[in-house]
DNA sequence: GATGGAAATTTCAAGCTTGAAATATCTATG
DNA sequence: CATAGATATTTCAAGCTTGAAATTTCCATC
């Protein structure tokens, strides 16, 4: 295995490490201020950027996790209100979802500070590294 | 909130999803051709790199996860014969976690192949790449 | 030597996540 | 029209994960 293998993999762990602490400190964020956790964020973040409703497969897509998964958090929103499940009427199986007004409402609540706790997880990163970085992960991973 | 926080805010998302990706990617090579998952291998990754073993305070900080994380992925190892716990001698709270032979030989098992997918998954970027990206992911997330 | 705070680990409940199986519906082809 | 395969969603069990509380042990200071 070769040197260059070698490299990716390090870099991978970095990678993941980066990643980790991130979720670590907006969890925190989110748990310490609003009281609500990651994936429920990041669920009513998919439904505000796309505020027309989205089947519970494209939610899945979005996110990368398995359509059980969306199913138990879209459960949970719906649950609290944040969230509406409203069949489509074309294609019986499909269901859209979308924010309810206070889920609306909600997670303008939790933005603002989630992309400040954002800012400062990357001060540290110039308009070139994020140039250079954006650049360098449209090449890796390719799903 | 300004243009290169709202470019900050891009990088983390387009950083998410290049290592769900991966995760994904690894999480699949290991359910189907061994039967183990991530978790699993994250742990036996951190034992087998520190062979005379960690403290379960360590290897939680190793991970970046929660100490009851830690202790129930170990417990789960150690039923399967794959770890072993050793009280330490010197402090009689503590624990050394380490791989057993036969955690030993099951890891090698995994780790070439997961080499393997992370070179795939990561081929698309050159050496360049690698020294830039480590360079930019050491000056990001400081924990 | 007592003792109060710090540190290491485990326990536990609740929520998260997966992958496989089950259900329902749709669509293309004969 | 029948029907076989594809697609959308849910269900479920098992494992993962967190955060808080409980337990035990250590250590510094009195």
């Amino acid at each position: 295995m070769s040197d260059l293998s070698k490299r990716r993999l390090k870099l991978w762990i970095r990678l993941l490490g980066v990643t980790r602490t991130a979720e670590n400190r907006l969890r925190d964020y989110l748990r310490v201020t609003h009281g609500t956790t990651l994936p429920r964020f990041d669920v009513m973040a998919a439904l505000y950027r796309r505020r027309e409703g989205v089947t519970m497969s494209e939610l899945s897509r979005m996110l990368l996790v398995s359509n059980g998964n969306a199913t138990a958090v879209v459960d949970r929103l719906e649950g609290d209100g944040l969230v509406r499940r409203t069949p489509s009427e074309s294609d019986r199986r499909t269901v859209f979802v979308t924010l309810t007004a206070e889920g609306v409402s909600a997670f303008e609540g939790l933005a603002s500070g989630h992309e400040t706790e954002v800012d400062r997880l990357f001060a540290g990163l110039s308009e070139t590294d994020l140039d250079q970085m954006t650049d360098i992960l449209k090449r890796a991973a390719k799903p």
